[in-house]
This record gives structure tokens, C-alpha cells and sequence, in this order.
DNA sequence: GGGAAATAGGACTAAAATAGTCCTGTAAGG
DNA sequence: CCTTACAGGACTATTTTAGTCCTATTTCCC
């Protein structure tokens, strides 16, 4: 059972990849699937949802590709894993009060929420910066919001 | 995307309704599944795996069914999830190190462990007697170990 | 300007995971 | 010892995830 799926995975590392270059570099598919060994066409259907996203923009045609769209230190974890994987919820009963008929009376989806509410703010104290600094091997790592009896 | 599956659900709540009535006591699949609204075949499926993982003991025959094997207070919600549906890993290289060719370098995989550690935490501080109190609104609801910054 | 080539768009297909059904085997009790 | 109530587990259906491939657009070269 894994939180992070193959496609969120694949457009993390192809995102930072980006950030480690200069602001507003066109890149094709081509070079970052080459770069990242993601299959070609699989990332290029993860960038039409990143481009729906505004967090790429795209240029069609020869010399065309990819570019972010924003400044890298303003693209959260969070902002990319749900807009490929759709909104977090440790359970379904957290994606809203219909989702479950017990909602008003199980206690345990106090508890839930607890472990989302971490889970999310870990993702939102990462940012498309930070991933490409590790890249390089920046000193420091990811500490982030790491709730601090993990660490 | 939800962390805790449909069985898993059905698993947490079959189990802790067993644990809400004496010890010992025979329950037959029909009797569970109608009192938490599961499908009974596929509620019949997850108590064999329970019972593989030794948290039931089965009973076959006619006046046959299921019974907890063992304390409600000693079963963990980390043991139910990992029994229903595999190890716990927030992405797929916490699975060991073969799961992907970068391990070495990857920084990012430190902050997976954080939160992957705050995950099994809290589920390891819910117990079915935890969960059974619950259900009669006994006070103070689940806390356990949920990081600080999200209470 | 027109056509070849490079590129993204998006419909389509394949594979895997998940959810659920149903026939078979076992044991109790009359 | 036969009927019946139950779990075991093989099987099927559905949904999700992963991946491919044909189509449309734009540039650049002639």
C-alpha cells in the first residue's frame, strides 16, 4: 500500500529536474523522460495535467516542450500530488460527509484527521525548490514539518 | 486517494463491533456483516485472512463462526491494516532498497520516513478495546500519539 | 508560402489491484 | 447418518493505474 503513486513520483522528479535549471527553460518531454528514465508518453500525459494545473505551461510544435510556469519556491508537494492524485484522504469518510452514513457517530475519523492534517503539512513544507536543492546534495536535507517524534 | 482501503474499513469496524461484546463470544459472519451494512461473502474473505494473522479463531459447522483470539486491548490497528493490505510505505522506496535505482541518492526519501513513522504511530496507538470504547462514545475520543502541530 | 519534421494533445489499450460472488468442504445435531 | 449451518477458497467483475499510439499544431527550411 503506497501514498504516492507511480505518476506523482514520476512528476516530482521530473519537476525538480526542471527547478535545478534556470527559470523559464523550455524542455521537451524527450529530454526529461530521458533524463528521469520515465516512459515518454506517460509523462507527457502527467504534464497535461501539471499544465491544467498552471504549474507548467506548454509550447506546442518544433523547439516547443515545457517550462514551469511559476517560481519553483512557490510550487508546493502538496499542490503536485493532488493534482494528480486528487485530494488527500487518509479515508474515505474524509472526503466528506456523505462518503460514509456513520460520519456523525464514528470517533475514529477524529483520529484520521489527525494523521492527514501531518501528512499535509509535511507535503506543503516542501517545495519544488527544496526538492531540486537536494539534488545537489545541499546540506540540511528535508526536515520540513516532520512531526518531531519521527525524527 | 485514500490510505485506508474498503476492506480495511470493513475490517476495523467488524472487528471492533466483536470487540464491544464479551470475550470469547462465536459471531457468525451473517451476524457481523448485518449489524456493519458489509457485503457478507467479502467480509467472510477478510476474516480468513484475520484468522491466517491470528487475530480471529474460526469455527467451521453449523453454531460455527468467528472470535477474537486473543485481548481486544493487545490488537493494534497497525497489525489490522498490515494484514489487510500490506506493509505501510508512503512511496514505494520505503519498501527496501531495491524498490528504486536512486535509494542512494535521494534525499527526499528521509522526509517519506517521517511521515511514514507519524502513520504507524498513530495506528499503533489504536487498539480494538480503543476502538470498541469508542463506539459507546466513551470520553476523551482517540488522541494516541498524533503529532502536536495537528491537534 | 509550402512541406517536412518535431513536438504536445488526447483517445485508446493493457495490466494490475480491488471488490465481490458462488460453489465446495466440514462439522454439529437431530 | 443425513440434513443443515456454517467457513474455505477458487473464481469473476469492476475499477484504477499505467502505458501506447494516432492526431493536431507549430516551427523552420527550402
Amino acid at each position: 500500500m503506497e501514498f504516492i503513486r507511480r505518476n506523482t513520483d514520476y512528476a516530482l522528479r521530473a519537476l525538480s529536474y526542471m527547478a535545478a535549471h534556470p527559470v523559464g527553460k523550455i524542455f521537451s518531454v524527450a529530454e526529461v523522460a530521458q533524463a528521469e528514465q520515465i516512459p515518454q508518453g506517460f509523462l507527457r500525459k502527467i504534464f497535461q495535467k501539471l499544465a491544467r494545473a498552471d504549474i507548467v505551461v506548454t509550447h506546442r510544435g518544433p523547439r516547443g516542450g515545457f517550462a514551469l510556469a511559476r517560481d519553483p519556491g512557490d510550487v508546493t508537494a502538496r499542490e503536485i500530488v493532488e493534482t494528480i492524485q486528487g485530494p488527500i484522504a487518509v479515508n474515505r469518510c474524509l472526503l466528506g460527509r456523505d462518503a460514509c452514513e456513520r460520519w456523525d457517530t464514528c470517533r475514529l475519523r477524529t483520529g484520521w484527521i489527525g494523521i492527514q492534517e501531518g501528512f499535509v503539512a509535511f507535503l506543503e513544507g516542501v517545495t519544488l525548490k527544496s526538492l531540486a536543492d537536494l539534488q545537489y546534495g545541499s546540506p540540511g536535507g528535508i526536515t520540513g514539518t516532520v512531526p518531531p517524534e519521527s525524527r
